[in-house]
DNA sequence: ACAATCATACCGACCAGTTGGTATCATTCG
DNA sequence: CGAATGATACCAACTGGTCGGTATGATTGT
């Protein structure tokens, strides 16, 4: 009979593993036999199912995109009709996770590329998929809010989703250097703020013609 | 008479090391032997000066409000008559330092923020310090700006100072994750545009009065 | 002389990755 | 069906090198 260890597969539980230690800790503070620790897994598994520790990396950050990206796939901001609701609730959606420890709310590839941009090209390209791959998400909102208020703005729809992305990783360095999350919630008020007066601004003047 | 090698003592090198390695590569990444190969001092030299590691990685930080602090302080920016000319100009100014490589114009202390601040608390307050006490240095000009323009605001001088500091950590990441700059500059503008709204749509609020 | 400032050699702990093996399961063939 | 085969998943012990830190001695300035 199947052992109820069965409940994830030790890869799965290895990736899992990043989510904890990586986000508290940074990639290379993170050793290979603590992660088998937090997975209850040896290393002869670990170096099974990764060639070595930047594989390793590299499949985390696709985890952490792949999780990430069903968390805001189902999450309720897209329930607004108008663009613009939808874009507001997800700054507000945002605010709303920044919520529990620090590395449960904080960003995993964002903070590994900080460590790793210059040392490991793998994994640096991988957390930027995950990065921009999520800010692309934004884009046909943005986008659609754009049109159906006829802003032509001297910024694009991909300049300002990559904004919120630099908003959220800069809040949580903030909230590190701190340990209180509150100052990252107010920097995500400063970002809903631009973001109303940036379509509010021209919504007026596109109105009063 | 007094080798030519006095240019700077060792210890003032062994924290310029920190500059370029440490953001090159992160905290725990970079190694003392690679730190003191960087100086040209050897090892001995190190641990006269510095107890340990991270007792370094804490003069390290203080050096960079240090050197952060003169850069600033003797920047174009404040000729401004107007604080608000004064904030804009600052922001205008961190933009135009985003040259050269990415270990050039990114920031000392907020690369090592996330590595350190659940394993090094003395590190992380060092990185705290630098951090909002070069954001303290715009809220007077903030508060003025807001004062000259009557503006009654649900947001601190505060708030916005470290806002700005979250949007230039966040610019920093995703210009990381890209290896491109303009990304980073790109961010700068949204900043900019952001303040210049804040205070222009109060004021035309207090103009119309 | 004496203290500060280095330089050299070295240590013990740690750590990424290896090795050689076992357990389990599906597939194949007699 | 049932034994042989092979592939996958996993484990425990080990290795070779690295790294933070130390011990001790030399130099230099005062």
């Amino acid at each position: 009979m199947p052992t109820e260890q069965s409940k994830r597969s030790a890869r799965d539980r290895l990736l899992d593993a990043a989510l904890k230690i990586v986000r508290a800790k940074g990639y290379s503070a993170t050793n290979v036999d603590e992660i088998c620790a937090e997975a209850g897994v040896t290393k002869g598994a670990f170096f099974h199912h990764f060639k070595s520790k930047e594989e390793w990396a590299v499949a985390a950050a696709q985890h952490w995109s792949e999780m990430t990206g069903a968390l805001f796939a189902n999450a309720p901001y897209h329930d607004h009709v108008d663009p613009f609701d939808r874009l507001i609730d997800y700054v507000e959606f945002r605010k709303q996770i920044i919520d529990g420890d620090l590395a449960e709310f904080t960003c995993l590839v964002g903070t590994m590329t900080q460590e790793v941009y210059g040392s490991h090209p793998a994994i640096r390209n991988a957390c930027a998929a995950s990065i921009f791959g999520h800010a692309a998400t934004l884009e046909p909102d943005i986008e659609a809010a754009m049109k159906a208020r006829g802003i032509k703005a001297d910024w694009t729809p991909a300049s300002l989703a990559a904004h919120t992305q630099a908003v959220l990783q800069g809040a949580f360095i903030l909230a590190k250097a701190t340990g209180d999350r509150a100052i990252a919630r107010d920097s995500v008020d400063h970002l809903r703020r631009y973001i109303e007066t940036l379509f509010a601004a021209d919504r007026d003047t596109e109105a009063s013609r």
